[in-house]
DNA sequence: CTAGGAACTTCAAGTGCTTTAAGTCAAAGC
DNA sequence: GCTTTGACTTAAAGCACTTGAAGTTCCTAG
């Protein structure tokens, strides 16, 4: 599969920002065996990842982002289902992260909408400027529908 | 202010619907006090939310959307009875989460090029072309030295 | 070569809900 | 009148992380 020559090895940061899941918690999910021991650095005692355990560690976020518990992770993992030999469902798994990152990522954009109009409003509020602050209220509060129906679908 | 007419009241369930937040969030917000208590049922001792409750509610609902944390919520919604003079404390409160939400934002971005740079992986690797699987292996790679470069936050 | 700081390590405690257990109350059916 | 149904109550436990403390180790610069 991976004809590639060159393993690349990752820093657990690393590891955490390529997967979407903080570091604390490839920790966790590796002391909780939802993944394989990671292997360690010689010396530093330091985890090390290489492109196996990235791939792995994409499965599980896959997983964790539906919702998944961490006792059924534990459990699929340990049924073999995700090795690197299971690239049938990768495609299809790896789809279904991508529209959740494009939803998430238009939640965010309509969070920091809210935020910076509730910003604006409280410099309103401030500089006494009471009909700006209606005018902004008013935004706000059409702002935290479409935000709430969003995050319903 | 309000107009002694139809001063309508709720139950937790109605609470829950139109807020958007389950019972049990609205009971646990109430009880680490990020809403005040709310009055009770004469007999049941059931709450019975009136349309500032509600009000209320719909605020911490957004802020929570946010991704805000409880005390800040607390802190925010004290400020709020406060009036106009705590408006420089709610800006403070806003930009922190204006500042986490870009980070989050940035994140995402990263995390979508690398799982479209997965995806177009396994389509080659699906599609025998070794070539491009290995151009596209080297691109992952380089998202990664890239986060080691650029990790300035 | 050595000093400083960032990044890593483990372990324990904290957070933000969510679920469960056990019980209360109000209306509907027998 | 009694009982069952169902929504509500509290307190406590559970879950999935998350954060903090205290101690290495790596890297960069002087």
């Amino acid at each position: 599969m991976t004809s590639s020559t060159t393993q690349r090895e990752y820093t657990i940061k690393e590891a955490a920002t390529l997967t979407g899941l903080p570091a604390s918690t490839l920790r966790y999910y590796e002391s909780i065996g939802v993944i394989a021991p990671v292997s360690r650095g010689a010396s530093s005692g330091h985890r090390v990842y290489d492109e196996g355990d990235l791939d792995q560690l994409m499965w599980v976020a896959c997983l964790a982002a539906t919702g998944m518990s961490v006792s059924d992770m534990r459990a699929y993992v340990a049924n073999g289902a995700l090795g690197p030999e299971a690239a049938r469902g990768q495609v299809e798994l790896l789809s279904a992260q991508a529209r959740r990152l494009a939803e998430e990522a238009e939640q965010i954009v309509l969070r920091r909408r809210y935020v910076q109009i509730k910003i604006d409003y409280w410099h309103a509020v401030e500089s006494g400027d009471g009909e700006r602050a209606d005018l902004l209220s008013g935004q706000a509060r059409a702002l935290a529908d479409e935000l709430r129906g969003a995050a319903k679908r």
